[in-house]
DNA sequence: CCCGTACGCCTTTTT
DNA sequence: GGCGTACGGG
């Protein structure tokens, strides 16, 4: 860790009894000046009592436990509390929740809460208010404002909550909603705060958590009296680099931009060109961190869409070749959201299932896993207010009705399912090779124009740790019985559990994720991406000033300690004027 | 209900 | 370049 300078405007954070906000960009150092406050406070607390460190993400709880390694001892440790919003509110609500409603109160999982969703026709919002209110079922949505609610209701429970917290930090307060702002203000009463935000990080505001905005921290300025402290000039993460100058400028949109070695940039041409340069791309940012002496470099590829994150990683599965040079395929890790790819991946098992066994139970199972992936769809689109939701629709239809007409034994007669039906038993015997048998079905789906969805989605199943596992699992089984059989089981099973532990390591070697999911972590080089046709840096509707997607840019660019490789079209829209 | 074709868009998202 | 949607014909 770099050294750290107590400056005269930290210490007065330190020595400050009362509220406090501290403003400052990526790599200022927020959080170890508010983990210093806390080593500060950790003797003198009594029995029972704890700092509460409250965060967004699972991501960013375990990003802060790991600067609190650094800087705190074990007993300390023990003492504060690193969470999430929700698992704060979580508790607080199962242990008195009863005070609401007069019964404890249960929680809906957002794997349920979808499910009942697609199947409930009204207005959710208000249907889940509902079970809140009639049946003390309580959805994710609403953790906050139960507990604020709560806390609302009770003066006892508030001086409680005030006495066992002697301070409560909150981290990025530019992203709460109102919610959580109603229960931090009635925290902020009874115990002292310390609020953590960078202006210049909201990327989610405005978009999918309603409640999220612009001006959260002159609603907390005006409510609350607190000492404010501006760490915005001070960078610990690049320390010697001009990587925040350069993302500087490319936020305000104006030039020149630092002509720097710690920021460089690369364009394409044509479309053909595009897989050689991403791929060129990653290796001279792996190389160029290796000559600065980093042995062991951890590298972020970032890019604006998801479908182009999954683009990347088949580039950097296949070798290449740039300039003449030969590139070989370059081992990494996915950050991806795996309940959709975990359906499409259970639905090709379904498949590999049918063809091996040819049973009519095996053919509706497959039916039945392919309508619900299009329903799990379905729902996404909804949800994202994406378009597709329609289609997926229809598509869920259309399997949910072969799957019918296979139960009570009928034919197919046409549409998709029939087709589909006809393509694989156009496959050839399969080989007891898990890995080949897989991608020979996988190759089906992409080659059917209703179920190439499904492939897309698949395309990270493979890279999931747990392939290994998965393959062995499916090669026993093959071994025993020269089928399939329960394959679907086996790997819905295999990346559950996968999902549960796939959060717990630190990234190593190169990681691709999207921009919006690489915000607060670090990384000693970072690749960005622009596509040809999707996945633009600079969104055309947000023109003239691009201000959310200049802020998004900032914040991939700031993820890296060392080196930045922004990869363009040269059709491109400049960053600068 | 299904298929073909022309047209337009091309983001993300925790728990 | 490639997919979703709208719309008209079978």
């Amino acid at each position: 860790m770099m050294a750290f300078t107590i400056c005269e405007k930290r210490q007065s954070v330190i020595d400050e009894q009362g509220h406090a906000l501290v403003i400052g960009g990526p790599g200022s150092g927020k959080t170890t000046l508010a983990l210093l406050k806390s080593k500060g406070i950790l003797d003198s607390l009594a029995k029972g009592q704890s700092i509460i460190f409250l965060s967004f993400s699972r991501a960013a709880v375990q990003q802060i436990l790991k600067r609190c390694r650094e800087i705190l001892n074990k007993e300390e440790m023990k003492r504060i509390d690193v969470r999430t919003y929700h698992s704060f509110c979580w508790d607080i609500l199962h242990c008195h929740g009863r005070l609401l409603g007069g019964r404890p109160l249960k929680m809906m999982a957002p794997s349920e809460e979808g499910i009942r969703r697609t199947q409930f026709d009204g207005d959710w919002t208000t249907e889940s208010k509902r079970l809140k209110d009639e049946d003390g079922i309580i959805c994710f949505d609403l953790f906050a404002a139960a507990t604020a609610e709560l806390f609302e209701g009770s003066s006892h429970l508030r001086i409680w909550m005030g006495r066992l917290f002697p301070l409560v930090i909150l981290d990025e307060f530019q992203d709460s909603d109102d919610d959580q702002w109603r229960f931090v203000q009635q925290l902020s009463a009874v115990t002292q705060t310390l609020f953590l935000a960078d202006t210049e990080q909201r990327i989610f505001e405005g978009s999918f958590r309603p409640g999220v905005r612009a001006d959260r921290l002159d609603i907390l300025k005006s409510a609350i009296v607190l000492r404010e402290v501006d760490l915005r000039d001070d960078n610990y993460r690049s320390a010697d680099s001009d990587i925040l100058a350069f993302a500087d400028c490319v936020l305000s949109g104006k030039g020149p931009l630092p002509n720097t070695k710690d920021v460089k940039r690369l364009s394409y041409d044509y479309k053909n060109q595009f897989s050689a340069t991403v791929h060129f791309a990653v290796a001279v940012t792996l190389h160029t961190l290796r000559k600065c002496g980093i042995d062991d470099p951890t590298v972020a590829v970032l890019a604006r869409s998801n479908d182009l994150v999954a683009e990347i990683s088949d580039i950097l599965e296949v070798p290449h070749s740039y300039n003449g040079k030969d590139l070989k395929p370059i081992p990494h890790d996915i950050v991806w959201d795996q309940e959709l790819s975990a359906s499409a991946g259970v639905a090709i098992a379904s498949a590999l299932e049918f063809v091996s066994l040819d049973t009519p139970v095996a053919r509706e199972a497959m039916h039945a896993k392919i309508e619900e992936y299009f329903l799990i769809k379905k729902d996404f689109c909804q949800r994202y207010g994406g378009r597709g939701a329609q289609t997926a629709g229809t598509k869920a239809a259309r399997f949910g009705k072969a799957k019918a007409k296979v139960a009570e034994g009928k034919d197919l007669t046409q549409g998709s399912p029939k087709t589909f039906e006809t393509a694989l038993s156009a496959i050839p015997a399969l080989t007891g090779d898990p890995v080949r048998d897989w991608k020979t079905v996988r190759a089906a789906f992409r080659a059917h124009d209703d179920l190439k969805a499904i492939f897309q989605d698949a395309r990270m199943v493979r890279l999931f740790r747990a392939s290994d596992t998965l393959a062995t699992a499916l090669a026993g089984r093959w071994m025993e019985r020269a089928t399939y059989e329960g394959a679907a089981r086996m790997i819905r099973s295999v990346l559950d559990q996968e999902k549960l532990i796939g959060l717990e390591r630190d990234p190593k070697g190169v990681s691709l994720m999207t921009l919006h999911k690489s915000k607060g972590k670090e990384f000693d080089g970072v690749v960005m991406i622009e596509g040809m046709y999707s996945s633009p840096f600079l969104l055309e509707r947000e023109a003239p000033d691009f201000a959310p997607s200049r802020r998004l840019l900032r914040v991939g660019i700031t993820r890296a300690r060392s080196f930045v490789l922004l990869v363009r079209p040269r059709t491109a829209s400049p960053l600068i004027d």
